[in-house]
DNA sequence: ATGCTACTCCAAAACCTTTTGCGCACACTG
DNA sequence: CAGTGTGCGCAAAAGGTTTTGGAGTAGCAT
């Protein structure tokens, strides 16, 4: 076993000036630090994470907590985190939501000490676990809006992008645009429902409460909702869906019910999955840059890691921006 | 802090006691370890990561090497995997290859002695990695084929999924039936096109080497596979694509080219990703079991980790099934 | 009654790093 | 030349768990 005494003995120093260039905690003189470098990558020693914990804290691991994999969408925002994180070795835990229901506390049970720094995923992490991980005091960046405790939050603008999709269907002549939501109360869909009347409000339009539905965010829940809007008294002709899965499956109903689309049923999705571009009539949606979002959250978590950051909550807004394909 | 000291305190028995009721190393009298427990929860105790591993070895973390994100057939593996990990306390790393790209070692810098087991799906691991892995000494699940080194694996059948969705084909009455495969090489385009060939000569009909023909696993792999095959003197009539994403890129081709599909040109996938239900027209499939298969590594990897098992290589095989739909 | 076994629990060592107070030597200033 | 400050490296302590040999006790067979 090669440990940082066996470094320190090649390289003919103490064992805490190994450690100071490895950590870079304190200045080292550069010919020190050259034989200190050499010595590690002749021996090939790398730091035994678990002693660097115990004494140093640090676990060089980062965790993200998306409510689904199910989604494509969250695997991108991961993949964006590697590229920040691993070129730092730092580790990347993702976890699901769904199979942390059980116990509200299991978030906390399973990142304690775990992870140096942590990103959620609106309403992936349930309201209790949220102050646990608060009061857990490690870095944390939520997506979509500001966590309530304090800390960064990496934002695209949903009541925009909302407002953007709604106001294209109305350019395009539509005139009863029904509002089809994910779960409800959550944030992205309160804000994506805000915009989407906005839009109707600018143009003159009527905000109707029998065209607005909320249910879930996958693609059963765009079945249940479409089916619930199509049965209406006056039917829509238009229907903006909180995201793609939920387009998807109204693109589904459409299909059963025989209607045409976009000429019988306009509809327009959010995210732009690469399925979106793929379906039969490719979907009108707004694209929201996951990979991105996922490079921003791990720059914002390293710079606190770093300790370069004051406590000051910082957002990071990303632009969104319309895709308009055949759905519309 | 509480530790382990503050809990031997209240319940009243030695610091060791404690910790042989935590980790069940040795057997405890069931009074005492009522008492621990109770005294555990009371407590709010938490074993510290760091410390636990130092002196124990173990990291409470597993790691899955998938070759990319953006294929979301390996989230849901990851979502497998969570499903039988959370409840055994553990930690799930998920590391796409293509962010470790850079640097042979990168895998090796990343996983020493930061997590005590390892899954790598097939080409996850450059063949340097999987060396660097089998001497690490963990337990080493991979999936599709047994690890050169020794461990367990867990396997769908290729070739049988691949003559299944060819017999189809040829059933169909399609009889210039071309393979379009992946990344060359590796295990599942050598499987799956052997399984292609098995049918075809089963058949009674010519294996024609400029009907085969290997891209990349990516939406635009298929692009430029189905460009060269459908360039070719003899333009086939239906396409085996070696996965769905390949498939899809086969779908925007035959589109750009206005060619029927199933008409003009039959087309199968293999997974069945949730997309596959989505184009148009909906792809016949083989039916890949994600979760499933997340799940069988991540039991095989606990076994190991529980010391159940001896040195010998395990395989366990789940049953994939053809799904037709309206591509053929 | 005595010796032995089996069962619990305990004490102390070991694990490997990071942190921090100190001393030393060198350069610079007055 | 003496005094002061600064940069660099060292020694030692600390961090919380798991491991393991051993001690003590109760039960059992002889």
């Amino acid at each position: 076993m090669v440990g940082i005494r066996e470094v320190a003995e090649a390289a003919g120093v103490s064992m805490s000036t190994v450690s100071q260039v490895v950590t870079g905690n304190r200045p080292v003189s550069a010919a020190t630090r050259a034989r200190v470098e050499e010595a590690i990558t002749r021996l090939g020693y790398r730091a035994h994470p678990g002693a660097a914990q115990l004494r140093g804290g640090r676990t060089g691991t980062v965790a993200l907590i998306v409510p689904t994999l199910e989604n494509p969408f969250y695997p991108l925002v991961a993949a964006g985190m590697q590229d920040v994180l691993v070129p730092r070795d730092l580790l990347l835990t993702v976890t699901d939501a769904s199979s942390l229901d059980r116990s509200a506390s299991a978030i906390h049970r399973l990142l304690t000490r775990r992870v140096d720094a942590m990103v959620a995923a609106p309403f992936g992490l349930p309201p209790a676990g949220l102050a646990e991980v608060h009061d857990a005091g490690i870095p944390f960046v939520t997506l979509g809006q500001a966590p309530p405790g304090g800390g960064d939050y990496v934002h695209t603008n949903d009541v925009d992008g909302a407002y953007k999709v709604t106001e294209h269907l109305i350019e395009r002549g539509r005139r009863r645009i029904a509002f089809l939501g994910g779960d409800e109360g959550v944030t992205p869909t309160r804000q994506r429902l805000e915009g989407y009347e906005k839009a109707l409000r600018a143009a003159g339009l009527p905000v109707r409460e029998e065209h607005v539905v909320c249910t879930r965010y996958t693609r059963q829940g765009g079945r249940d909702g479409a089916n619930l809007l199509l049965d209406r008294d006056e039917a829509p002709d238009a229907i903006v869906a909180a995201n793609d899965l939920i387009a998807f499956g109204v693109l589904d109903v459409a299909r059963g019910r025989r209607l045409r689309v976009p000429e019988d049923l306009a509809l327009t999705g959010y995210d732009d999955l690469e399925a979106s571009s793929l379906v039969t009539p490719p979907l009108t949606t707004i694209m929201n840059p996951a990979r991105e979002i996922g490079r921003a959250c791990a720059r914002l978590l390293l710079e606190r890691l770093d300790g370069q950051v004051s406590d000051i909550t910082r957002g990071v807004a990303l632009s969104n921006s319309l895709v308009v394909r055949e759905s519309t």
